[in-house]
Formats: structure tokens, C-alpha cells, sequence
DNA sequence: CAGGCGGCTTGATCTGGCTCAAGGCCCGGC
DNA sequence: GCCGGGCCTTGAGCCAGATCAAGCCGCCTG
């Protein structure tokens, strides 16, 4: 298992794989979602998914308890959900970014269990959910790729889970950086460059870590030309050297 | 956020609130899945759902890296569920019980991302992937319940983030035994008193943690009059202490 | 019943990451 | 330009949990 696949979901397929089509409101074959659909079909589910809602960075897209009634696919921005308790602990679950689907923690109970909030300023599609139902009724292709991506979360979930559990800090900040990169790669960008949309801290968060860990383990993959670290702006010198921190050199 | 009731899924409804129906092949009405439907729906559901798997203790169910084509209904036993790493490591991703479901994640690769193991002489009902989804475009309240179990799932999956990636060993301890009481009082067992089908390796593989700091919070609890500990047989004395440590009680 | 093994406990020691503290850098507001 | 605040870095010391080591207990097998 690549740890670096689970951490976050992937389409699964590249750019080219998909199927070119002009698409007025949403641009849905930039989702996941159409997968195998005819053109007809996608044009059903674009009449479904017509509002659009801006999220200025720092504003929540929803909190844990809203009602949950739709889905949002991510046009362009970056978001972070994080769960909260009462006594104020407080865990990054996840980073998602354009072309990725957020919202599924307000299925199971119709309330949000989580809050989603912008890290820059950002775009959402809405997809009502009982709609997305529906039409996923009618067409096998749909309904299979929304099981998928739902699939696909629970896989990213047990990864998080694997590099809570088993991985020391290092390790987890080294799968972490592979993860954006690869995600980045996928969206056509480079490989070896990236701007971090999200602090230290919530990066610590995420991977279970303080601050200062995070912070020191920055600072060590500089000192051994693993990375550029200039604050946020990180480019990665030695991807194959981050790759073998994650697999093999663990006591 | 109630941290013990998003560890493992959870029906959501105790027993008295689901209709009584004398099922044959499977006792379905015993899982979470056909919630709302008429009994019509429930036979079809049924006459699906025939093959019923035998499995040992210690045996597995299926392997990463199976072809996934069933979900798997527990009719009575115990698993884990682990994800394994080339190099070695492994991290327990789930403790399942009776009524409880396996093998959502293969959906997303069509291939078993993790493998399940019997803890206990089990057995289980074959649930074909395909025939559901088919049945589930036909009746949306089993659409509905499908989508519900595997949002459950990440739901739970957040909450094992969150005891990871925040909470100390004696918190994760106490949240692990309270998930687990309730889970058993649920299916009309004391909430009180339980034996572990899981070694305390598994537990600390779970958690995070090593086998010897699983077994010095045990015992610690034993020494603070919360737990009574012989070996897998624990009497839970102060569930209220036990919850107090998951809440407040952390610098 | 002896022997052995897997699972569990307990003690002693070590250490990775946390805590506490100070200072620097970047950027936006006045 | 200067000031202030948010974010980041770095150092020093500490501690929770890991590691290493020894021994016990319950149970199975011969």
C-alpha cells in the first residue's frame, strides 16, 4: 500500500483520461463525479448543481451541527476540516483542494459533524444531496462514482489512521509534503514547487504534532537538501529521499 | 461532539425501535440496513443476500488486494480490521461486532484496501456489491441507508483521527473501553462488564500506543477503582470517571 | 503432570516530541 | 516609515510513552 495515494483521495485517473466538453455552469468533468457518463447525463446533473457560493479565506463553508442538505465540490480554492470538541481539543481531518468533493461527514445523521473552512479565497458548487440521489438512481455510472468517492474517503481515513498510529514525526511530515505534491502533480502543477495554503500549526494539527515539531522538521529536511523551506513557499529537492523517510528507515 | 459514539458506528435506534419480522435466511432486520422498507423489500433484500461464510478465529475474511465484490454483514463473532505497509508496519483500523458491516473499503479500487481478520469463531452474510447497488436504485430508503452506513463510517473514522492525532494514552484508553461498552449495550449486553476478544497488542496497535503502555493504563485504571482487570474480563466500575478523563481532564 | 508458549505485567532506563521561553521575520495599518 | 500582530524559528529542559529486560500467568500439548 502506497501511503502517499491514501492520504488523500485522487481521482484516480489523469487529465487526459477525461473526456473534453464544454460546461456552462460547473464545469463537472473538472469533478470526479461524471465518470463514464454520456453527455447527456452530465447535462442533467450541471442543471442540478447551478448555484454557486464564494468562500472568502478565514469564512466557514459549514460547522459541525448546520443541516446538512448538499455536497460541494471545490471549483477553485482550498479548505481545511477540522472536528472539534467541547473542551476545546481540536483535529485537522483533512486539506482539500480544487476538484475535490466536501460534506460528506453530514450524511450519516443529516448534520455536519465537521466545519469546513477556506483557506484562501474560494468557489463552491452546491450539489443538493436528495437531488444527487436521485438523479444517482437513474444512472448506474453516477451512483457508482458517488460510492467511490465516499470509498475513496474511508481509504484516505485509514491512511491518516496508519500515520497517526505508526509513523514518527518525520516520517509523517515527509508523507504529508508527497501527498500535496502529488495531488498538485494530478492539477498540472509542478512536482517540485508548492506554496502552503495552511499554517504550522495546522499542519501540526493534521499530522497530530505541535507546532515546533513541525517547525524543526522543516528546518532538518532543509539542513539534508531534502527541501527549500522559505516559510511557506517549499520546493522539494529530493522527493525520492522524502519517499524513503515514509517507507523504510523506522527503528 | 460525544467522542465514545463516533469511535464505531452505531445504529443510531435501539432494539425496541425496529419492527419485529421473522427473517429466515439472515436475520436482516438485525442489521442497520434495511431501515424504513416494507417487508416486500426486505424479502428482496433477503433473497440477495443467500450466502452465509463460516469464518475461524484467526482466519481472514479477505486480504488487501482482493478483488472486491460483497460487503459483509456480521451475523454473530468479531473482527479486526488492519492495513499493512511493505515495510511492515500495521495499524489497526477498526474493531467490528455483530450486526456491523465489512468491506466498504474496497469500493472505492474495487480491490480490499485492508485485510479483515476473525477474532472469534464469526460468521457472516454475503451482501453482492452489485445486486445491492442495483436493489438500492430501485428503493431509495436502502439507498438512503447505504449512503448513511458509509458516511458513518468516515464519521467514525474523524473520531479516530481526533483520538490519535489529540489525546494522551490513558484518554485514548478510556475512550477505546467506553466506545466499546456502548456498542455492547446497544445489542443488550451490561454495560458494565465485558471480555476483550482482542489482545492488548491489538488494542495498543489501535490506539497508538505499545503493549506495555496499554497494560500500565489498565492497570492503572484497576489501581483508581474505574476498572476491574483480569486478564480480557473487565468490570467497569465508574463509567463516569472513565468519561471524565476522555473530556476534561487533559493539559 | 511437566514443559512450553503466547499473552500479560512490571520495573528501569532512554528519548522523541512537548513545553516553555525568547527572538526574528513578514506584512498590513496608521 | 514605524508600529504591531500573526506566524515562524530556535534553544533549553522536561516528561509521557517507548524501549529493554525480566518474570508471571493461564492454557495447551504431550
Amino acid at each position: 500500500m502506497d501511503i502517499n495515494i491514501a492520504l488523500e483521495p485522487d481521482f484516480g485517473h489523469t487529465r487526459r483520461d477525461r473526456p473534453k466538453l464544454a460546461c456552462t455552469s460547473c464545469n463537472l468533468r473538472e469533478l470526479c463525479l461524471p465518470v463514464g457518463m454520456s453527455n447527456d447525463q452530465v447535462a442533467r446533473l450541471e442543471g442540478m448543481v447551478s448555484s454557486r457560493r464564494p468562500i472568502a479565506r478565514g469564512e466557514e463553508l459549514y460547522l459541525a451541527g448546520d443541516r446538512f442538505e448538499s455536497l460541494f465540490a471545490i471549483r477553485a480554492g482550498f479548505f481545511k476540516t477540522r472536528v472539534c470538541t467541547e473542551d476545546g481539543r481540536d483535529q485537522v481531518t483533512g486539506f482539500q483542494m480544487t476538484g475535490e468533493l466536501l460534506g460528506l461527514d453530514g450524511i450519516s445523521t443529516e448534520r455536519h459533524t465537521c466545519d469546513a473552512v477556506a483557506l484562501e479565497d474560494s468557489q463552491v458548487c452546491v450539489i443538493p444531496f436528495q437531488q444527487l440521489e436521485a438523479l444517482s438512481r437513474e444512472f448506474s455510472d453516477l451512483q457508482r462514482q458517488v460510492h467511490k468517492i465516499m470509498g475513496r474517503e474511508i481509504v484516505r481515513d485509514h491512511g491518516v489512521m496508519l500515520l497517526l498510529g505508526s509513523m514518527r514525526a518525520e516520517e509523517r511530515l515527509a508523507a504529508f509534503l508527497l501527498n500535496l505534491t502529488q495531488r498538485l502533480q494530478v492539477r498540472g502543477f509542478s512536482p517540485s514547487s508548492l506554496v502552503l495554503r495552511m499554517t504550522r500549526e495546522e499542519i501540526g494539527s493534521y499530522l497530530g504534532l505541535k507546532i515546533e515539531t513541525v517547525s524543526r522538521a522543516f528546518s532538518k529536511f532543509q539542513d539534508q537538501g531534502l527541501l527549500e523551506v522559505k516559510l511557506r513557499q517549499i520546493c522539494v529537492l529530493d522527493p525520492a529521499g522524502l519517499q524513503h523517510l515514509v517507507n523504510g528507515s523506522h527503528g
